[in-house]
DNA sequence: ACGCGCACTAAGCGCTTGCTTAGCATGCAA
DNA sequence: TTGCATGCTAAGCAAGCGCTTAGTGCGCGT
């Protein structure tokens, strides 16, 4: 069995909380209680309200970083590839949409020094999209005219399903994971 | 000229602010201030932070929902219908990225009733979108197997953009705009 | 000259915020 | 039995919150 340290019942909670009201709507009273402790807890385990926003959201980069980057290791085939990259990293964001909306919504909210750490995990994961058109298009198997711009865009749909995606909702993960990976490659395919 | 009345300056401050910090993490002091008025003479003008919120909430969703929808209308080829559409929709969204962001991020800080109000306006803009794709699918120029989750996506480059986009940067708003509508029609064009 | 209404402010009320302090129960080593 | 570290809480502090109240100054019609 895993032991759930009170450290982590609180990161929990304070994923719930941040999700669901945004960092500057949560306070540290509510943290407390969806972990089931007293408001003073929160500060025996962390620093801050702000530091318990960075571990999550450091976790969260480097997890989408570890999804996109395994994904592009998992193929040789720019056309496959991109189909694998595109569907795992959607289904990370639907399958994690809470981390996913505090990754992607409260970055705003970290100290300068934790967004400036966090920065490059960004970077990356752009980085691993562009190089995998990048070498398509090399390949001559590919057809993108604006790459960084098409990168962009592939990952807005699965940055964007942490906007409204539920889980339990009518579609599932999987369903729309599949249609960003095709819409993917119907606009990289070279004809 | 145009005079800008006392009511209008505060609902642009209410715009940069909440753009900005978001709902929750603005004052009315800030807003306040950023109109050059005492705390106090917000609730001469309005009813309380949330009506504020709740004015530049709806007058965006009418904005955006009178782009896409004038955008429908303006040819009936539907490949170059939905060009213009995506295109439509994505400018404004980097055109306004700030109310963009308060329509889109903002959304679960209205109260219920008007929470309710904006969605319809929501509706009528995947509605607009999806019948484009379906009557495109009609007469037999478009494959699109997904229409909702299709015209979603679609509606999520643009709505992505409000996340990031800072007039002035390296790119402006008809290039991306440009973009989107580009893979918008490899997306969907029937081969 | 005067009175009235309107746009606005100074001051502050009751409450909540992030976080601290002081202390208590438990378990374990000696 | 004692001593002490650990993990937690009760209570509360200073600051800041949304919003109200009571009033002030000014423009305008008469």
């Amino acid at each position: 069995m895993t032991t759930i340290t009170a450290r982590e019942r609180l990161l929990n909670a304070a994923v719930e909380a941040f999700a669901e009201k945004g960092f500057a709507g949560t306070t540290t009273r509510d943290i407390a209680s969806r972990a089931g402790m007293s408001p003073a807890a929160v500060y025996v385990h962390h620093d801050s309200k702000e530091s318990l926003l960075f571990s999550v959201s450091l976790d969260g980069h480097r997890r989408a970083l570890e999804v996109i980057t395994s994904a592009a290791a998992s193929s040789t085939d720019p056309v496959n590839r991109l189909r694998v990259m595109v569907y795992e990293f959607s289904l990370w964001h639907a399958d994690n949409s809470r981390v996913g909306r505090i990754v992607q919504y409260e970055y705003h909210a970290l100290t300068d020094e934790h967004r400036a750490e966090v920065a490059t995990y960004r970077r990356d994961i752009e980085k691993a999209m562009q190089d995998a058109l990048a070498d398509g298009v090399d390949q001559g198997v590919l057809d993108v005219v604006d790459v960084p711009g098409t990168a962009f865009s592939l990952l807005s749909l699965g940055v964007d399903l942490v906007r409204w995606f539920e889980p339990g909702g009518s579609r599932s993960g999987h369903e729309l994971a599949s249609l960003h990976a095709d819409l993917a490659v119907r606009m990289t395919r070279l004809r």
